[in-house]
DNA sequence: GCTTATTTCATACTTTAGTATGAGTTCTCA
DNA sequence: TGAGAACTCATACTAAAGTATGAAATAAGC
């Protein structure tokens, strides 16, 4: 926000010192109307350029971020959000049970929950609706 | 194609009758400068705005396309690509079976094949490497 | 301190997924 | 027309996945 206001500011300074400039500059006959037209354009085109990226740019953060009020409302756990990510890059139980340290059964338990939560019959099915609610990276 | 060829056309002509109307104006007296540089400066401001949307657009939608040639190259049949985004809706072999008007035993066949071509271990896995090799929607 | 939520684990069970094998049908292409 | 690829289906099996229940340990909040 404050780059912004920053930026707006460095704007309208570098618009009222084109006007001046080139209202001298006219006047005095020290350089071409072409010459200042085509700086005027140039930095305007440039400006143009610069905010579009940003607001673009900002919009495309937003759709790969991951909804943390989402997980809170559907009530999932630390440790539940944790084997949902493990599920979605492709692991068995085990296979989780292994990298967390912890038993088989427990994985199954934390499975159980995420589907109960999520309203998925399947893991595969939890993926899905995990990345609808954007809770998940894409 | 066409289409940036028409705009970088019609700027130049945009340009060129820009030059023309403020030397006559300002030769004239017609009208203040500060007005001349205005305009010169939101038309610009625009170009700038959507020849940058143009280009981000285009890359945007690269991003989303499904490489075909990849699915050729696992060696990929119609009915094993059908079946493998029915994977990825969340779907089980039954319903698939269902959906698709055949046997859940023809449908095993098919997840085996695609499981070998995918060189994955469980359906989740595929999933995620046809994800990665950009062959089903994101 | 007591309650509550979380995490952990086990056992027993049902369901689904996945493998292996064989075989019949259809369609294409040389 | 005949060889090969693709699609279909079945059976029998093993391996995971998922459910249900109970229970213990721990951490957090009132």
């Amino acid at each position: 926000m404050r780059k912004t206001i920053f930026i707006f500011a460095a704007l309208v300074v570098a618009l009222l010192v084109l006007f001046q400039l080139s209202k001298y500059s006219l006047l005095t006959g020290n350089s071409s109307i072409e010459a200042i037209i085509a700086i005027i354009a140039i930095v305007f085109f440039v400006i143009g350029v610069i905010i579009n990226k940003r607001i673009l740019h900002k919009e495309k953060n937003v759709t790969q971020e991951i909804n943390h009020k989402k997980i809170e409302e559907l009530g999932l756990s630390k440790r539940e959000y944790e084997v949902l990510c493990e599920i979605a890059t492709g692991l068995s139980n085990k296979e989780i049970a292994e990298k967390l340290f912890v038993s088989e059964s427990t994985i199954k338990t934390h499975v159980s929950n995420v589907l109960v939560k999520l309203d998925a019959k399947r893991r595969t099915q939890a993926i899905q609706i995990a990345k609808e609610l954007q809770i998940i990276p894409i």
